[in-house]
RNA sequence: GCCCAGAUGGCGGAAUUGGUAGACGCACAGGACUUAAAAUCCUGCGAAAUUUAUUUCGUGCCGGUUCGACCCCGGCUCUGGGCACCA
């Protein structure tokens, strides 16, 4: 039984790949430039995570398949090597990040990911913790800086106390870092954003139009989370005016009260002198309190009288003004009008506090909107001259624009997205390049004086004091202000390595150029990039980040378009043996051991062979060895027989001509939409024909190795060679199919009596339904089941069925 | 609570548009080869009944539409994911 070694073969066509530099390409020079992208990993020192290997496998097939059919491929890699999954290692280690990370990216090169056989382009790495990198990542800090796009705020900020820095709003998940789980706080400080606000209908808009990943697209818009409503100014009596955003303008008779954050700065001014020391108690006892605490399901609602009362611009009622912390600073204006009847959280707080609730929306029979809240539709009532009008629609457009009249209400749209707070107190990463000057203020450190170069500290340690490490090191924070020469300081703290990965895939094509972040004509020719594959895990971390810096530089006037990439597919994840994989599990998969033992192309088959890419697999033990089994039984196959030769003649026995031909358009197919073991599957059914016919032909066998080349490349350019060839077979062609070979001559009619399978007739192809009616009452199987009956419909479906519905 | 995706043999998973449910593979069982084992090859493999070359049932649950439903509609259950005191 003739096998192959793999080992041998991949490390010998990795060989040969580099020395012809198979996997370059002539970037200026491309006439179908395909980009095709993926998301570059961080190069931790447990090596390359199956996962990762799964997603580039993935995208790596994609990259093949579309050499084979004629473009340009650009496939490059790069390494996220700043940010706190680095450093945080490091520390744990006892080592330094600038000591560790070349290492790490050395092995995961050469000692992993070249040997899983993708088809990168090594000549254009991208490595964001060198300086000829990371300049470019403070240019972009100052290039949005000068655009208005960066500012600098103090306010309430997420604060990691595990990781000791802030965080933005995306990296907060469920009130817990997202990288060390540490519950986070609220801290007061001053900190540089992004205005990320600034593009969230345009951000949101989009995605309509983006062919993306559905669930991608739904994360995004979940996270942008646009709601419209109305602005509407209410007035303390006796006091000053303040506004609110509601998406219910149309309930606003039913206001019985309002309700302001704690944090409101108002309230200092309207809360009486009986109310401040309760509200003054008030504040004291939540200042303590988390997020998660704040925001656990199952939290009494709490807040306290301000002594204050509002006048309701609809009807000039005097309602009570309320302080509680149900309603948050940070959405909205921070205040709200209460209407009890007709919201939950309202509802509840005015059981609990004894306050009034009035219907304004008539609610279904039976619903009392005294015991519960009423969301649903239904006409106005207590409304005054409202009254009868649905209240959704043209109740919410009256009220709203009788209001807008007087200048005491405006239509509004209000985001959950917040702007993009960057700045980090740590070490690893690309220093903010902004200078505090005493006389002119922040100034953008000049694009000439870049990069502003991260400094070698031994002790990189956060302090937890709300400054940066780098805070410690007067040589870096010295400087002189680059306008006016006076002493001045650095800004020490670095960006968020967020940044760094927004920009990445600008790069690569550009990797040459010291003088500019990205040449304009390369980028011209090759982004926006055409086929991006990655985690969804990223859909508003990574994936929205850079969707809105490539907008910003879009409207800075530095790109021609807006969108970063044309398409976007999420990839499934993978389980063992049905569980997840985790560390304290033990059950982590490693993927070396499979690839030393069976193979990369074994490796990469398996994965892709699991399940549907786009849902993920679950990893079963024996499956790469069963691989293996199946390339031994292709290798055989496709080889010339033992002591013989292959049929040089294409072959002609219509059977095989509907196997060869009907395999290669599936195959097609199915990588195309990204359908991976279903393309294997029909690979196997392929060999099964072949191998039980003892077919050898020369046709056939150059058709299977090209089918073979985007999943198994090491192996097919293996076969390639035995069959004769001197180039790559990436330097061939997809192979081209016969649409008419695709279809046997004969069909299988299956036959039905009422509605149930009765018999299967083989008929030649396209016949008209009168002439297979006299076969089909005719044969024995089907007649038995008519006899005493009557035919009273004939259902007749070409070359696929007949049923008959009989009384 | 709202939104999205999903549930198919012992297991992983197939099934372009409503038209043969279970492709392909794993595991298992039997056989061949072998001193033996491994590897390889061949055969079988949803369940029940059976006169075994037959019938009935069967795609999470309940109901509906249809000649015909894994697929469409209505109502549930469970699993995974996103959002969530967001006004």
């Amino acid at each position: 039984m003739a096998k192959y070694d793999p080992l041998a073969v991949e490390s010998k066509w990795r060989r040969r790949w580099e020395t012809e530099q198979t996997d370059r390409v002539d970037l200026a020079g491309a006439k179908k430039p395909f980009y095709n992208l993926m998301m570059f990993p961080y190069p931790s020192a447990e090596g390359l995570h199956v996962g990762n290997l799964f997603a580039f496998v993935g995208s790596d097939i994609q990259g093949r398949y579309h050499r084979l059919l004629g473009y340009d491929v650009f496939e490059p890699m790069g390494f996220d090597a700043f940010g706190m999954h680095s450093e945080n290692f490091a520390l744990k280690n006892n080592r330094h990040p600038a000591e560790m990370v070349p290492k790490n990216i050395e092995r995961f090169r050469e000692t992993q990911l070249k040997k899983v056989g993708l088809m990168v382009d090594w000549s254009h790495q991208a490595d964001t913790t060198s300086p000829d990198y990371y300049r470019w990542t403070q240019w972009m800090f100052v290039t949005l800086y000068k655009n208005g796009l960066a500012y600098r705020k103090t306010g309430p900020v997420n604060w990691c106390p595990g990781c000791k820095t802030v965080l933005a709003a995306e990296q907060v998940i469920d009130g817990e870092c997202e990288r060390c789980s540490s519950v986070v706080t609220k801290k007061e400080m001053a900190q540089w954003f992004f205005k990320t606000t600034a593009f969230a209908q345009e951000l949101l808009d989009e995605l309509d139009r983006l062919d993306w990943s559905e669930r991608t697209k739904v994360a995004q818009r979940n996270w942008i989370g646009r709601s419209q409503g109305a602005e509407v100014i209410f007035e303390v009596v006796g006091g000053p005016e303040f506004s609110i955003f509601t998406t219910r303008p149309d309930t606003l008779f039913g206001a019985t009260y309002m309700v302001f954050s704690p944090e409101h700065p108002l309230l200092d001014k309207i809360t009486s002198p009986e109310q401040a020391p309760v509200l003054a108690a008030y504040r004291q006892s939540i200042s303590h309190l988390t997020e998660v605490d704040r925001q656990a399901e199952d939290r009494e609602k709490t807040g306290v009288f301000t002594g204050a009362y509002a006048l309701n611009p609809v009807n000039d009622q005097k309602i009570p003004v309320w302080a509680a912390d149900y309603v948050l600073m940070g959405y909205g204006t921070g205040a709200i009008m209460a209407v009890p009847a007709h919201d939950e959280r309202d509802h509840e707080f005015a059981l609990k506090f004894n306050l009034p609730i009035l219907e304004v929306v008539q609610a279904p029979e039976g619903l009392d909107v005294r015991k519960a809240a009423y969301a649903g539709p239904g006409v106005l009532v207590n409304s005054g001259p409202f009254d009868g009008l649905p209240a959704k629609t043209t109740g919410q457009e009256r009220i709203t624009e009788s209001l807008a009249k007087e200048g005491k209400a405006k239509w509004a749209v209000n985001y959950r997205l917040r702007d993009w707070c960057v700045s980090r107190q740590r070490y690893w990463g690309p220093p903010i390049p902004i200078i505090y000057c005493p006389k002119c203020g922040p100034v953008p450190v000049p694009e000439e004086d870049l990069p502003v170069k991260l400094p070698q500290m031994e002790n990189y340690q956060p302090d937890g004091s709300g400054l940066s490490p780098l805070a410690r090191e007067e040589s870096f924070h010295k400087t002189v202000c680059p306008v006016c020469g006076t002493h001045a300081e650095r800004e020490t703290d670095v960006s968020d390595n967020f940044l760094c990965s927004a920009w990445y895939f600008y790069r690569y094509p550009s990797t040459q150029f010291d003088d500019r972040p990205f040449d304009p004509e390369l980028t011209k020719k090759w982004l926006p990039v055409d086929l991006y594959v990655g985690g969804n895990e990223h859909a508003v971390l990574h994936l929205l980040y850079s969707r809105w810096l490539c907008r910003a530089l879009h409207s800075c006037g530095y790109l021609d378009f807006a969108e970063p990439y044309k398409k976007f597919v999420a990839h499934g994840m993978i389980v063992r043996d049905g569980a997840k994989m985790s560390k304290s599990r033990g059950n982590i998969i490693n993927p070396d051991q499979y690839i030393n033992e069976f193979g990369a192309d074994a490796f990469r088959m398996y994965l892709m062979f699991m399940g549907a890419y786009l849902e993920g697999g679950d990893f079963r033990d024996g499956g790469v060895k069963a691989m293996k089994a199946f390339l031994d039984r292709l290798y055989t196959a496709v080889c010339p027989p033992e002591g013989g030769t292959l049929d040089p003649q294409p072959p002609a026995e219509p059977e095989t001509l509907f196997w060869l031909n009907s395999t290669v358009k599936a195959v097609g197919q199915d990588i195309a939409r990204f359908s991976y073991n279903t393309a294997i599957a029909r690979m196997m059914e392929l060999v099964n024909h072949i191998t039980k016919n003892k077919i050898s032909n020369k046709d056939i066998s150059e058709t299977l190795a090209r089918l073979l080349a985007p999943l198994a490349p090491h192996l097919a350019e293996e076969l390639w060679e035995i069959l004769g060839h001197q180039e790559s077979i990436f330097k061939s062609a997809w192979p081209a199919f016969d649409e008419a070979a695709c279809r046997r001559p004969e069909v299988e009619y299956v036959i039905q009596v009422n509605g149930k399978l009765r018999g299967r007739l083989n008929l030649a192809q396209g016949l008209a339904q009168a002439e297979i009616e006299p076969l089909v009452l005719a044969s024995p199987a089907v007649s038995k089941w008519l006899e005493g009956r009557t035919i009273v419909k004939k259902i007749y479906v070409p070359d696929k069925l007949v049923n008959l519905v009989v009384r």
